[in-house]
DNA sequence: TCTTTTCCATATCGTCCGGTATATATGACG
DNA sequence: CGTCATATATACCGGACGATATGGAAAAGA
C-alpha cells in the first residue's frame, strides 16, 4: 500500500518504529487524552511529517491499533488451538498477563472503549473487542460440543466470565498489579475451571 | 462545613441536586473527558455558580466520588456482612450489577483510573479503589480463618480475583452489555466458587 | 427605602487542542 | 549541475478548554 517513491527527499524517520511509538502512547493514555505534542514527542517527529506520513490522528490511531492487534493480541489466536477449553483458558490468561506487564499495562481495547465518550474511534475498538469475544466463544463452543466440561456448562456465560476476568486483569494492570499478583488471579480462576 | 449565610441572595438550585448530575457526566466521561460545558449543562447552572458552589472542576470531582461512594458503592459494605465467603461474593457481584445497570454504566473507579494520565484526581481514585479491596480482602480473610473454604485458598489471590470479575462487568457494562449477560458472569462464577 | 451581600449572566482571559500554510533543506533524476 | 519532488522546521490557524472579571438582579437586614 505505500508508494516507494524514489523521487524527491527520502524520509529521515523509520514508519515501523514511529507507529511503534505511538501504540505506546495510545495504549497509556487511550485516543483523546493522546494529544499530538505527546505522539510526536513519542514518535520523534514533527508534527507535518507526521500527518504526511499518517493522515491524521485518527488514521494513526487505527494503524496502531491493527498493530496492536496483529503483535500484542495475536496470543488469542493462539491460545484457541489449544486441545482442552481449560488449556484454552490458561494460555488466554498466560498471554493477557505477558502483554500486560511487557511495554504497557492494560489492554488498549479496554482503555479506550471505557470512557463514553462520542469520538469516531470508540465504535471501532468496539468492532474490534466483541470480535475477539465471538473468537472465543466459537472455541468455548467447540469444546462444549466436545462434552469438554464436567457439567451442563453456559458457553456464552463462560466465555464471557474468561473476557471479563482478562478484562479485570487489565484494569488491575493499568492500576500497578504486579505480574505475581495478576498470576494470583489466573491461578484462582484455573483452579475452579469446571472441566479437566 | 457549607455555610447557613442567610444573608444575600439565596441559591437558585439545588447543591445536592446539583452534584447528583455532575455524579452521571463523570461517571460516564471520566474527569478529563467532562468538560465544564457538559457539566453545566447536566447540572441546570453556570459556570461562575459551579465555582461559587463547588470551588473547582477538581473539588466539584471530589465531591462527586465521595457521593459515588456512599449512594453506589455502599453495596460493598453491605456484602461483607454476610454469613458465609460465597454469599460475600454472591452479594457483591449482584450490588455490581445493580449499580451498573442503574442510571449510568460501567464503574466510575475504573472509569478514571485506567487512563494513565498524570492528572491530580487519579491518585485520589485509586487510593479509594484500593481501600475498597481491603475492604473485600479482610472479609475473605476471616472467612478463612473460619474454614469457609473447601480447599486451601490463597486468599489476595481470591480477592484480587473477585475484584477483577467485577471490574470486568464494570468494562463489559460500558461496553453495552445487558443485566442478563452481567448475571450470566455472576453465575458462572458462583457455579466454581471453592465453597459452599 | 437604602445598604449590603450574594447570586446569576455575559464576555473574556491565557493555554492547549488538532491541523496546516509557508519556507527551506535534501536527495533522486535528467 | 540544474530541476523537481518530497521531507522537514517554524510559525500559525480557529476552536475548545478551565477559570474569572465585570455588571446587573435579587433578597435579607437596618
Amino acid at each position: 500500500m505505500e508508494k516507494t517513491a524514489t523521487r524527491g527527499r527520502p524520509r529521515e524517520f523509520d514508519v515501523e518504529q514511529a507507529l511503534g511509538a505511538a501504540l505506546r502512547v495510545f495504549w497509556d493514555k487511550g485516543y483523546e487524552s493522546a494529544s499530538l505534542t505527546d505522539l510526536t514527542d513519542a514518535m520523534g517527529i514533527t508534527r507535518p511529517s507526521l500527518y504526511a506520513a499518517f493522515g491524521n490522528k485518527e488514521a494513526l490511531f487505527k494503524r496502531a491499533l491493527d498493530l496492536y492487534e496483529s503483535e500484542k493480541l495475536n496470543y488469542i489466536h493462539c491460545a484457541v488451538t489449544a486441545h482442552t477449553a481449560k488449556e484454552v483458558a490458561r494460555r488466554l490468561l498466560e498471554g493477557a498477563i505477558d502483554t500486560m506487564t511487557g511495554e504497557c499495562r492494560g489492554c488498549m481495547h479496554v482503555t479506550v472503549s471505557v470512557i463514553n465518550d462520542a469520538n469516531s474511534v470508540r465504535e471501532e475498538v468496539l468492532a474490534r473487542s466483541n470480535s475477539c469475544f465471538d473468537v472465543i466463544t466459537a472455541r468455548m463452543q467447540r469444546a462444549a460440543d466436545e462434552g469438554d466440561f464436567t457439567q451442563n456448562t453456559d458457553v456464552a456465560g463462560l466465555t464471557r466470565y474468561l473476557v471479563a476476568l482478562v478484562q479485570g486483569m487489565a484494569v488491575q494492570s493499568g492500576q500497578g498489579a504486579t505480574r505475581a499478583e495478576l498470576t494470583q488471579i489466573m491461578d484462582t480462576a484455573l483452579a475452579q475451571w469446571p472441566s479437566r
